[in-house]
DNA sequence: TGCAGTATGTGCGTATATGCACAGCAAATT
DNA sequence: AATTTGCTGTGCATATACGCACATACTGCA
């Protein structure tokens, strides 16, 4: 292991600099003292003399001249990366993560799409996966969840908005087994849900005890494979309001209730939580949230 | 000022490196509480999170991984520089500077060459000048001097040779005045000294004792002029015996005598006394000088 | 020649940073 | 489900590095 002590080189850099052993103790903000023991301990651990001695000052040897031109390029690097990771947390630039449940990229593409607009030098990486993406491993920088709220430690939470969800089915299928007028009207239909019994979400738990189990004829774990089967006309199902809205094919088979609504989580890891770049991504969402009808 | 704590970098970069607090911690040798401090004050002073923490690490922000990517290249060159000079105390190659007292500069000079042809990657500065130049100051890695043994701290002193020096005059100067055979024979004659009364040449102050000072009809401060005024015809005078030998206006007054002779010096800083390059030029100019003739 | 100014160098007391031990926690393993 | 392992985090005692004061040496100046 050789040059052990980075400080050192420091201190041995600014007397090079300025020829002296005071002069660099005042630049370092030390005692002289100090100076002088950094520079024993260098040479004594590098086995070569960097400074010749004498009552006027240090005057650098060829070793030392060395030292002063590696720790000069040093020194700037460390004063460009110490502006750059200052500013970074100014400027809204950079990487951003956003990682989301999947079936909310038609909502969200626009949003990231003005954020791109707004801040140009913004690198953004739109994850969404089956499984959840961590943020106190920095997968993500902000994560957008739906269900309960997360209670994770180290993440700070934000409730963006209630995603309004409703009974819808196809043409297809309201043309072969109509359409019920009510829950009392149940009888005889075919719906699709969650293969998850425990599942979370309230529509479920609501659908559940209105129903019968064997009046389920499709079940899945996934989510977009319910939607599809609904669209495929194989049995009445929930379905996001934004979604189903814009889609000809769906028939509403029971406008959303305020007891289905399923909030959004807004969350982000408490370190970065209060960067300027995440704000901004922030307040960008949210203001776009406002004006989602959901 | 900013990032005046190198050593917290290097433990910042050890840290993004391995993705571990207590893996840095046994790469730097420290315990891992002392990183966990480096890593928050560095962030305190940045203002920015450089990692995120969690139970199984520490993963680098974007500030930490641009922090990884300097903090590399120095490591870097630090290692390099750092072998470069404890490769340097062992190589023979730079910068040697070397001065004498003007006058040797035609004994020296095939020395100098053959030293240079010894060792080719020598950059080999002779500097000669009125002025004495000064070791302490790193003006010279060795110097050679004449006369009393110098007694400079920090030099080490070494004995090369002794100059004989002997009584020459012109032949211009024996047609004129003649050839004294013995001190008795000096009345009438001209002699050439140096203008400095309390010089140090053993040679003048014999010279002092044994003529009258109006016998001394040349005085100069500088040891060429008087060889010059030798030459010229304008007195009897002490020139180096190896100077004169080969010179056929040169008459032989008094062959050189053990009581004449000036030591020669070898000189170098305590600090560079060690270094290979040195021990090589002080071997190879001893070495020289044992086949002089002087 | 004497004096002021500025530099290096060193012993000593103290403040600072380090090491240690233990707690706490999450993930991997059985 | 229980256990083990490896990691982070923190209070406390200690060792290390620091600042202070003083000694010393050289330079420049009047």
């Amino acid at each position: 292991m050789s040059l052990a002590n980075w400080d050192e080189i420091r201190t041995a850099f600014q007397v090079a600099r300025l020829g002296t052993v005071s002069g660099a103790a005042e630049v370092l903000g030390v005692h002289h003292a100090t100076v002088i023991r950094h520079i024993d301990a260098l040479e004594k651990s590098l086995g070569t003399k960097l400074f010749q001695r004498h009552a006027r000052g240090y005057t650098p040897t060829e070793s030392g001249r060395d030292l002063l031109l590696v720790a000069q390029t040093t020194e700037e690097q460390f004063a460009q990366l110490a502006s750059r990771i200052k500013g970074q947390g100014e400027t809204v630039s950079g990487e951003l993560v956003f990682t989301s449940i999947t079936g909310l990229s038609g909502l969200l593409t626009p949003v990231l799409g003005s954020f791109q607009r707004t801040y140009p030098q913004i690198l953004l990486r739109f994850l969404t996966d089956m499984r959840v993406f961590r943020l106190d491993y920095g997968e993500a920088h902000v994560a957008l969840r739906a269900g309960a709220a997360p209670e994770e430690p180290d993440n700070v939470v934000q409730a963006l908005t209630r995603i309004q969800t409703g009974l819808y089915a196809a043409r297809s299928y309201v043309e072969t087994y109509g359409l019920p007028e009510s829950e009392a009207d149940f009888d005889g239909h075919r719906f699709i849900a969650s293969d998850n019994i425990q599942t979370r979400a309230p529509f479920f738990r609501w659908l559940g005890a209105r129903v019968a189990p064997e009046q389920i004829t499709f079940r899945s774990s996934e989510l977009a494979t319910l939607e599809e089967g609904v669209r495929h006309g194989m049995g009445i199902g929930f379905i996001s309001a934004f979604r189903a809205k814009n889609d000809p094919d769906l028939v509403e088979v029971m406008a959303p209730r305020p007891e289905w609504e399923a909030p959004l989580w807004l969350v982000t890891h408490v370190d970065l939580h209060r960067t300027r770049k995440v704000q901004a991504f922030l307040s960008h969402i949210k203001e776009a949230a406002a004006g989602w009808d959901v």
